[in-house]
DNA sequence: GGTCGTCTGTGCGCTGGTGCACAAATAGAA
DNA sequence: TTCTATTTGTGCACCAGCGCACAGACGACC
């Protein structure tokens, strides 16, 4: 499905330089292939008009990632957005002292680089890909023309944009007043809707920078799905058995994000 | 300096009722006057090329808001966006059950009612005034068409956006990671910010449920501040006392959204 | 098959925040 | 002035999550 092998780290792991002294710096990418069949894997792209988006598609690159690749380094500039089809990407903030949290999950129904049209050039997030897989690439320059147009790309891309303040939002409420138990298990549900099966590659280690809190923290609440029969691991493996049993356990704060992203894009 | 008097509830508490039961629900506001003389006190409205700006001023319309107003209910048809001068408006979330946290701030320097121009036309935040004072209100169906036209009235709307995008983000790793005397001190300062003066007219009650903690909590925190010489206060009015000190003591979330907003507009 | 690095499990003590209960101080109204 | 409702202060017991330390389990590689 994704080239995996483009790993310009020598180091086999992927998160295994994510601590709080050295991040992962990869950046490259494959062009796979300048046939765009499969871009509109991509639901931004997919809702757009025909002509529209055969005005776009030659513009449209594929695009390969891999786990752990930094796409935009916080505060940096971008030339790029990118729309993900079976890859996602996590919006990550890292504060001064180095404890990093997400604040978002961008897969399929999204694009990463919001800033590009927002008009910021940069955020101060970084972007890192959480599952492999492949997105369509398109140029700075080209984006911006086709959204200053004003039509349904433009219309689409700010309605998404608003879906992920949604998404902020509840982040920063769930932070507050959710347990671990109930926040990895929202975050167990968002992973495996953007991801292709029912096993996830990851460490309690990277799912803990993701949460903000302690690798040990997750490791404890990890037990008590397992034990309870909802998913199954082990190291770096995670495998979900009974996702509707963790729909039950979850926060509101899922569905929240989850009808507003359908009602603003459905 | 703003007409306080139109308190469409009869409690002269102006967050009486805000505790997890009821909320207040006024939502008059009075037209003041139709010559748009100190729109320009808002500094998007500022910010716009004279000509824009003349094609737009017919469809501002000042009006007053005072303390508790709700400006628009979670989830609920907005018909306007405002843009503050003198006031300031937070945006809430209200989980469901009852607890509030506050997601982001807006004022002189900002616009309520990002969602009619993204596109979204709701959103799942309340809309509540945190300091009377004025506003331009402006119309939506006039703002599309102005915003439509894609000119630097859209550039600034959409760059605005980023900032509170980042604002919220700040305030999602902030609720993770700070203590709450570091969060009161970003909440002071914030708001001090926006007021035009250094006595902030609110209790510790309040303040609790917009960082989303107990009331104990904020009175103890507040007390260590009022030791410590930094503010002062009695039922229901804080004064601010040595602003430098409130810098040295906050977290660094302060800073980032401060200069990513002057970055972004500044 | 043995070695080594990585991942996960477990057990401390500690701290910040919670929920509750009630006392004290204050402003505003009668 | 007195009364009353609101606001703030204080003291619990309790718990989730933290930081640290170390043991055990697993997998990849020689």
């Amino acid at each position: 499905m994704w080239a995996g092998t483009d790993k310009s780290n020598s180091d086999p792991r992927p998160h295994a330089a994510f601590g709080k002294q050295n991040f992962l710096k990869t950046r490259g990418f494959m062009a796979l292939t300048n046939t765009n069949v499969g871009a509109r894997e991509n639901h931004l792209l997919r809702a757009l008009p025909q002509g529209d988006y055969e005005r776009l598609a030659p513009n449209l690159h594929l695009v390969s990632f891999s786990l752990g690749q930094v796409l935009y380094e916080s505060g940096e500039a971008m030339h790029s957005v990118y729309f993900p089809t079976t890859s996602h990407i996590s919006l990550l903030y890292t504060m001064i002292d180095g404890s990093t949290a997400e604040m978002g999950l961008v897969g399929k129904e999204g694009v990463v680089g919001i800033a590009l049209f927002m008009g910021g050039e940069t955020t101060p997030n970084r972007a890192m890909v959480q599952g492999g897989g492949g997105a369509y690439r398109m140029d700075a320059k080209a984006m911006l023309h086709e959204f200053n147009r004003g039509g349904d790309f433009q219309h689409l891309l700010l309605r998404y944009t608003q879906s992920l303040m949604t998404q902020i939002s509840q982040t920063a409420v769930c932070n507050r007043l959710h347990s671990v138990e109930q926040r990895l298990c929202r975050w167990l549900l968002m992973t495996h809707d953007l991801a292709q099966s029912d096993e996830l590659e990851m460490t309690h280690e990277f799912i803990s920078n993701m949460l903000g809190v302690r690798r040990e923290g997750v490791s404890v609440a990890a037990q008590r799905l397992q034990a309870a029969g909802l998913i199954t691991y082990v190291r770096g493996h995670i495998q979900i058995l009974n996702r509707k049993e963790l729909l039950a356990r979850v926060c509101e704060c899922y569905q929240v994000v989850r009808s507003e992203l359908d009602r603003l894009l459905g």
